[in-house]
DNA sequence: CACCATATTTGAAACGTTTCAATGGTGGTG
DNA sequence: CACCACCATTGAAACGTTTCAAATATGGTG
């Protein structure tokens, strides 16, 4: 049994191609009765509408992409995202609507600018979604000088407002911060995505507002920036553990980096908690089975990227991007103590 | 500027648009000279095949889809599967092709085959890839049944043959068993997928083989199955650790389930590598990171994926399946003695 | 040079949809 | 009853591609 189309329905019900598609949008220059009875036989017949048929006529794919980032240099390092979350999410803010999903990988910014050249060239989707925005994002600058719909995971510094679902990194890690400095911590260490992600310099903001009104001054020894991977978050351990005064605390970016510190942290022989505390923010609710389980910030990452899809639709909706923009707050999850040892506290 | 269409090269070298459509796919009944001309047009107007067009016409949609699992009965779990990793592989398989990739999210069976059954009838792709294969697959006899093409990760035990590639996950089994016989232990326990899915009975195969070789009666209560998830590794590691005879060794299936048994020994205060052992299958760079960092059989993910890739790609070329199936083995990691303590290995 | 076989090229139709000018029908008004 | 306004419907074109029967060009043979 072939497939219902315009014009299987037109001939079962011998209006035109024409009344039979404007009936099928509910069009109101068509009569409601014919409508109805369009309707209903298309229903009977199982129709849907044909994509392909509908793009080359509309130019409209109903297609929404997803950029993920695959890292060509280090394919086996964790970076700690759980994409199948990302689009889980995603797709289910697109349930019920038109709209299917299309995942393009990339390996970096090169190769995402010219697979978003391709997309934008050939009308592969509507609009695209993508994270880790960076200051002078070119993906950005491009998108917004085609005037090609997007919805960010993370702000950008554009002139331009655009839809952009963002985590409060800079609140969480002014949290962090302060918390620690209140439970005696002097000396605390943050370790942090690559400098050019913007959301690094939001933390590093947090990170640094917090010492100064508590009248610390910035060690930037105490400083790592390096990719959100668990070998990363290694590598920021050791080093920080060679320091000649070694930080009371680790703030790690995410779980792949908190879960380097803590692999670092055993090997070098220390004990977690008492020689150094680690905590973590970007917590996906992994980190709660970590030896030990460390204190963290959590990110409702189901929720923020259902968000990205809503924000995407109401977007292609014609909304206005100030009703496509929202900052999720980060929720501390505590699970040790978190005090220095006492000689540590000591230290000024 | 437009885009270049058949159309537009047809008007500028003067063809029809049949002649520049033949030439442009190397047609033979197009003359030498005028293919080339056509070609080297084609190139300077930098035109590339409008996809819509070509679909609405062969009905090929040059898209491949993968089927990504998002449990949504537990979104927030991790189920230690790397889908950035797996479509990283299998786009780079893809790369160079005309084929696109095409992700389609399902929460569980019954989605899965919603989804199949649209993708079959809309024809939004040529073909489909998708993993965790079981007894009775519904989603392999419904695409023999409608002869679509696809290619799983996982054998199935289906009576025709078809493209896969799988982990050899009972030689791993069977490898990590008799390894941890050989070093002593004699209560091994297994914490295994949950039954319906082929590789949990392929683990058990190799599991109870090696047990049987060394003459070591199978004790039912040594083998768990559940989600392969931090928590259902760490709920089976409870269970077991509270049995009159607790295991000396446990074979986690990967390393979410690992990591949620290392937390769980921690947990109760048992030190890994003395008072339990703790190993891994499907090891995919991630567990070195954990504490104790277990041994491993580790899994070539990327090599897997890309494979399923080109397995695809001959797969519609026509290739017999003969040609796409592939077992891929086990390499072992050593991390630990991984000896068990001496009391326990003197239990018989 | 007439004819034929073969090599090339053409033109039109088809895939499923939307769009829009044109057509036909209805009812009301003067 | 002639005219108008409006409503509902039609028919054709267009998007970019492939396919194939038909038309045309080319070259060789007798």
């Amino acid at each position: 049994m072939a497939r219902a189309t315009i014009k299987s329905i037109a001939k079962r019900t011998g209006f035109s191609v024409g009344t039979v598609s404007n009936a099928l949008r509910g069009a109101p220059s068509v009569k409601r009765e014919t409508r109805e009875e369009i309707q209903t036989v298309a229903a009977e017949l199982g129709y849907r509408v044909n994509l392909d048929g509908l793009k080359l006529r509309t130019n409209k794919s109903y297609r929404i992409g997803v950029l993920v980032g695959v890292s060509v240099d280090a394919p086996e390092e964790w970076e700690g995202v759980e994409f199948t979350r990302i689009l889980g999410g995603i797709s289910s803010a697109l349930q019920g609507s038109r709209y299917q999903l299309s995942v393009f990988s990339v390996s970096d910014l090169n190769s995402a600018m010219s697979v978003l050249r391709n997309i934008v060239q050939e009308g592969l989707v509507d609009g695209v979604i993508f994270s880790g925005t960076r200051r002078n994002d070119p993906r950005i600058a491009y998108l917004e000088e085609q005037g090609f719909p997007f919805v960010t995971y993370g702000m950008s510094e554009s002139d331009h407002p655009h839809p952009y679902v963002d985590f409060d990194s800079q609140m969480a890690a002014h949290d962090a911060t302060s918390r620690l400095i209140k439970l005696g911590h002097r000396r605390i260490a943050l370790v942090n995505p690559p400098v050019d992600l913007i959301y690094a310099a939001q933390r590093e903001q947090g990170y640094s507002d917090a010492l100064a009104s508590a009248g610390i001054e910035i060690d930037p020894k105490l400083v790592f920036n390096g990719p959100t991977t668990a070998l990363s978050g290694q590598q920021a351990t050791q080093m920080l553990m060679k320091l000649s005064i070694r930080p009371s605390a680790i703030i790690c970016a995410n779980e792949a980096m908190t879960l380097g510190a803590l692999s670092a942290a055993a090997k070098a022989g220390l004990q977690v908690g008492r020689d150094v505390v680690v905590i973590s923010t970007d917590d996906l609710h992994l980190s709660q089975y970590f030896v030990p389980p460390p204190s963290t910030y959590y990110l409702p990452i189901g929720e923020t990227s259902r968000l990205l899809g809503e924000f995407m639709l109401k977007s292609l909706a014609g909304a206005d991007p100030s009703e496509t923009q929202k900052k999720i707050r980060a929720t501390l999850i505590e699970r040790q103590p978190d005090t220095p040892a006492p000689e540590m506290a000591q230290t000024n």
